[in-house]
DNA sequence: TAGTGGTCTAGACCACCCC
DNA sequence: GGGTGGTCTAGACCACTAA
């Protein structure tokens, strides 16, 4: 479980995982300076070109940005992320708005197979579901429901609804130091049911696009799993492959 | 132009960029075992680790390939790379499948404005289109529109249009010595033309992916522009985020 | 000016591969 | 046993930031 102890592993590595689990465990905070890579140095007792390993690690994860003459910094929520790539929907004008989000239903359950099946965890185990309806200038653009592991986002529970804002990943990090750093995501197209067709106010049959999503904290274990459907024509996506 | 003689770069980079030209001049080709870093470090007059850094490069840009005890290598066509991604396409079974390939069309032409800004040379360059039609147990799944700068290209015209065989970046290597290690793309749904639905044997109006493909090679620069079309509804696309 | 990360060096020891 | 890459060290000098 816990790599930084597992000393068949190279120093570089358990340092990294170390680090990274102090970020996850909010010792420091997105935005915080870290010690010095000296001070690291010395308080783990290995050489200065081993935490600059370790860093360079976290650095390329997405996790740490260095700035030279000044520090290291844990990296703040990034809205510029391609983790919120498709709020391209719609404008393919290069701006970009963050839509509007409104909360349809929460509740607690158990997991069901694909839900347990998605975050790793087991049938019945409790989660948290979230059904969101997000929108531009009052039209909706895009349907999502969304499954949370109960054990780590309870504090998500006992939130007013209004409270929640624009976007849930910097809720997520708040209210339950959950942080996402990655994600793997699976694009297909439907035809929209009845009942979609009307939320999104499209013609019946229209094409849907469908994105699923799996968000991964930085020990790379699955939090979230959403899947979202928008209108198939407004749609765009970008990925740099390889 | 070339960077390897910008001394205000530092060494590494200059090192990185020298070796990827090498490569891409194909002074070693893929397979090939380049020299130790000890011999490039006495070669180039620099220190091993600075070898390393360089190399650690080309292998995260998948370029090159450590062995340890062996050496160090030019990768091989990577065909189970992300790049042959949509051959997802149909199957969701997990099997993958080479579909066939037909070549519809090829001709030399000059580079159109949409041509020449997305593989950046001018307007009326000397350009290669090929049209192609790719085919699984004779069903056509998508259609493809391509676009070559000839200089690099030529070979192309040259060959008979039998041998291209199903796939196109081992040919672009073995002919044209051209490697393509990375690419951006951009997915749009749209609906069929009569012709479209025709030529992939749709229904009129049916829902059509759109994949535009940029593929660069080790040096970052565009040598094909794509744009595949396929019927929305056999569309499976996996991406990995951040 | 003091402190930080960025580059570069030189060398030790290890694990692995192949002869 | 000899050669390769993988890890780790210790220290020099530079560029940049902030006080």
């Amino acid at each position: 479980m816990n790599s930084a102890l597992d000393d068949r592993l190279p120093r570089y590595q358990r340092l990294r995982d170390d680090l990274a689990a102090r970020i996850n465990r909010n010792e420091w905070r997105p935005g915080d300076l870290i010690p010095s890579e000296a001070e690291l140095g010395a308080h783990y007792g290995v050489a200065i070109g081993t935490v600059r390993k370790a860093i360079d690690q976290l650095v390329s994860d997405g996790v740490l940005e260095r700035q030279q003459g000044r520090g290291t910094f844990v990296r703040r929520a990034r809205f510029n992320s391609s983790l919120f790539r498709f709020f391209r929907f719609q404008s393919e004008t290069g701006e970009r708005r963050v839509p509007q989000s409104r909360i349809v239903r929460r509740k607690a359950m158990p997991a069901t197979t694909a839900v347990a099946s998605a975050l790793r965890i087991s049938v019945g185990e409790p989660v948290i579901s979230l059904s969101r309806l997000r929108l531009i200038d009052d039209v909706p653009l895009l349907a999502e429901e969304i499954w949370l592991e109960r054990s780590r986002f309870e504090a998500i529970l006992a939130l007013d609804t209004a409270e929640f804002g624009d976007l849930l990943y910097p809720l997520y990090e708040d209210r339950c130091g959950q942080v996402v750093v990655s994600a793997d995501e699976i694009l297909t197209v439907e035809i929209a049911t009845e009942m979609q067709s009307r939320l999104l106010r499209l013609e019946a049959n229209a094409p849907l696009i469908v994105i699923e999503r799996l968000a991964f904290d930085l020990e790379r274990r699955p939090i979230e799993w959403r899947r979202s459907r928008g209108p198939a024509d407004r749609f765009r996506y970008h990925a740099e492959i390889r």
